[in-house]
DNA sequence: TCTTTAGTAGTAATCATTACTACTTACAAA
DNA sequence: TTTGTAAGTAGTAATGATTACTACTAAAGA
């Protein structure tokens, strides 16, 4: 007999499933305010706080990870992989960054890395050509 | 003649110039509550929004840097060269790495990179240490 | 010493996010 | 299949770091 507390999965939810679906199809590194006014046209009964909760719940289950931006919202990430960031401060495109700067702190320093947030500030290549025009 | 539009430099305060020192006299990141707080005794009239002000201040002419700690509080760094932070999560203490992220991701990638923040969260070796008493 | 305007104290407002409350629903057991 | 219960939701209020506002103060050029 399996009680309440010894269950670990999550209750299905529409709304969550919707959530997690729409982080998973997206490329962008979407707010919790895009992926509300995404949905909410197809979804018009969805709320904003739902919206946060199952992020941060689907977070804490480690199916997305959450992108800490300090000055405006938090983005949400299908890519579990911890990695760096880039964030244009032109067209605010987010892409991602392959190298492991973990294993470098790790390897280097004696702290024993547990998570890390890495936003690098600048002007992507698309926008830099744009202003040599 | 100079006109108020010519003029540049900030015109003297006490108040910034006692946060300024704060700042450049301690080694350990602290934010504009750390700051307020400590200077509270001595300067009673301090307000917690000139604290704000000032490192805004102080920031923007390039005089301290800031460090984006984005679930609490921003901290404050006299080390203007930017580089690369870790957080102890045990002992909430801030030291630095003298790491170039920067360079790599202008090398690796065609990003123009202005600005960074690169927090890593861990433990570090003291509180490591103390884990294996 | 004036006059101007940057700076300050104290308080209200902002805004991304979280908490709260009454209602709804998934799903295990009867 | 029905029912009990606790997890999930919608809608709204609250939170908390930071910023804005307003009347007052003071630095510093004339």
């Amino acid at each position: 007999m399996i009680t309440t507390k010894e269950r670990l999965v999550m209750r299905y939810s529409e709304q969550r499933d919707i959530i997690y679906n729409f982080v998973l199809s997206s490329y962008d590194h979407p707010s919790a305010l895009d992926i509300y006014s995404s949905l909410k046209g197809d979804y018009p009964k969805l709320s904003l706080g739902t919206v946060y909760r199952n992020l941060n719940a689907l977070v804490s289950k480690g199916l997305i990870k959450r992108i800490e931006v300090s000055d405006g919202y938090d983005r949400f990430d299908k890519t579990l992989m911890e990695h760096t960031h880039l964030l244009c401060v032109k067209c605010n495109k987010m892409s991602d960054v392959e190298l492991s700067f973990k294993d470098i702190i790790n390897k280097e320093y004696s702290f024993k890395v547990i998570s890390y947030n890495s936003l690098f500030r600048g002007i992507c290549n698309k926008c830099l050509k744009e202003e040599e025009k």
